[in-house]
DNA sequence: GACGATTTCGACAGCTTGTAGAAGTCGAGC
DNA sequence: GCTCGACTTCTACAAGCTGTCGAAATCGTC
């Protein structure tokens, strides 16, 4: 999976939030509210990173409208499940990692995943 | 958290493996016989990597002994846990993610997972 | 003080990412 | 059909990261 740098990554949480697929002139903008800074990108920079993001399997372009329009081709939490399992991937050790893990995460977390663990189990 | 390229991930590899600390011409050798390519590296690129590796903070080395001799700064699961948050870190939806990893986990894991949950409860 | 082992410095290639200008293309309106 | 502006593609470049070392400095020993 691709790790994805600054710029990649704001595309993506704008593509992952709208509802709506979204021009290169929608993130631009969008892009340019974001930030404080208020800088406002070329949008060949938007398309050039959108191009790259298409590479790498994370968005979809819809051709057929002339400003194309781009959105993600999984949700924010598909993504991040990848992330997390290539971040435990081939360790052997899963199960200390996991240990470990649970140490850290707040007793909310740790009564819903009590909960989630209790349905699958069920199922 | 910095992400590791595969030289310094075998060289973060062995380290871990082993209980004492090691030297550049240790790594080296053991990074030989690794790879069934058989190819031997460089000392100095060893140390290059081992530097950069100290740099990032993953690695100490002690000066005292002529050979230096490196080991890692903290163990396999502390570093993958870290890459665990990481990958959490931004989301506000840590749970949903949770939910969907959960999903992804073997029966033994799901198993070892909720007797962790238990203990932590417990505590 | 010289020599061999070890470390440090500097270097270079290849890849990724941010950034964008220049040039090509496409659709709408004349 | 032809033109014009919007949109896309191509190409490029700088910075940073990683793998890879050779050359030069250093250190301990004989």
């Amino acid at each position: 999976m691709a790790s994805l740098g600054d710029l990649e990554r704001s595309v993506m949480d704008l593509l992952w939030d709208s509802a709506e697929p979204l021009t290169a002139n929608d993130l631009r903008d969008d892009l340019a509210a974001l930030g404080t800074d208020a800088k406002e990108l070329a949008v060949t920079t938007v398309l050039t990173v959108l191009a790259r993001l298409e590479k790498k399997g994370l968005v979809e372009r819809e051709r057929s409208t002339r400003p194309h329009r781009y959105a993600a081709c999984s949700s924010r939490e598909d993504h991040t499940v990848g992330l997390l399992n290539e971040a435990l991937g081939s360790a052997q050790d899963r199960e200390a990692v996991l240990a470990r893990f649970i140490g850290g995460i707040t007793a909310d977390e740790a009564a819903s995943l009590r909960a989630i663990l209790d349905s699958v189990k069920s199922a």
